[in-house]
DNA sequence: ACGGGGTCGTTCGTGTACGAACGACCCCGC
DNA sequence: GCGGGGTCGTTCGTACACGAACGACCCCGT
């Protein structure tokens, strides 16, 4: 399993070029940290959201919407942390599941207004409460204090 | 730009229902955190990473397979936290742009073998310094301390 | 010898994520 | 008025990320 794989250590395409990193350990990097536990987060959400079957990034949409009442679409992307693009596919597929409505703002024909509807609020608060259980299973490893102080780092460098 | 936007406050819809949420805060959810901080790295890391122009996931799987000189395409996968189906097109995508190369052992024949090619040693090498950079500057804001505070809550939690 | 259980890599479908280019539209200055 | 600069949302292309289903293949027990 850990061998380097031998068996020809002639020079078949080249040995291991560790040197060539200069001591460089990927898996100390804060970006492959992050990814990794960005991944085992969404895994737990998948696992405990529940019936409103929601993505994180849909989660997050719709708490947004929810608590504003009524937003721009380009504007909730910004609120939310997500770009243009990336927003519209989110408030689409949330439309078509009849979390939220779309109407144009006949002061500004650009924009698309959203608002949840009743559906909607009730998805979202039941979402709720499996979020509080998936933010603490993700913190389990860690006390309170180390909770707070990842959250604490985590704001600054985001 | 504030304004949760009244201006016809009835019912054309809803008002916010902000009770719905019970006192949840999105933005102070580990996994929206998370979320932020790893597309900030992201976007550090395509601003520096400089002539290899590499992905973060592609920089990740091709350091590996220099550092091992030789392995499976699936325990490279493993190694470097992705999926076959993930690890499959990354792989292929190096291997397109000639970082390395795959054969088949004829020992195990559903297995491929991955080797980096001299390119790739190469690349890997200059990626390897700007990836220090990136990881300064993703952690720009904090101090020497912080960060290995923050390092070892990620490890934690990944 | 052979047959079942496990692993290897692939493909398909869905969902983020983002750059770039685009047409529609707003607003402000002139 | 009207013209240019900025914003709104869309589309396209590319790249992760993962579940599910798949055929090929390995190994081990019988």
């Amino acid at each position: 399993m850990t061998g380097t794989g031998l068996a020809f250590g002639r020079a078949a395409v080249s040995g291991t070029h560790v040197e060539a990193l200069d001591g460089f350990v990927v898996e100390d990097q804060v970006g492959l940290l992050l990814r990794r536990a960005h991944q085992r987060h969404s895994m737990l959400f998948q696992d405990g959201i529940g019936a409103a079957d929601l993505t994180p990034t849909q989660f997050t949409a719709l708490v947004k919407v929810v608590e504003l009442g009524r937003v721009t679409q380009n504007h909730l992307g910004r609120l939310a942390a997500m770009d243009p693009a990336t927003i519209q596919g989110v408030v689409r597929r949330l439309t078509a599941r009849g979390y939220m409505r779309r109407t144009v703002d006949p002061l500004d024909r650009r924009t698309a207004v959203l608002a949840p509807t009743p559906m909607g609020v009730d998805a979202a608060a039941q979402a709720v409460a499996c979020a509080r259980r998936i933010t603490d299973a993700t913190l389990q490893p860690l006390d309170e204090e180390d909770r707070r102080h990842l959250l604490a780092l985590l704001r600054r460098i985001a």
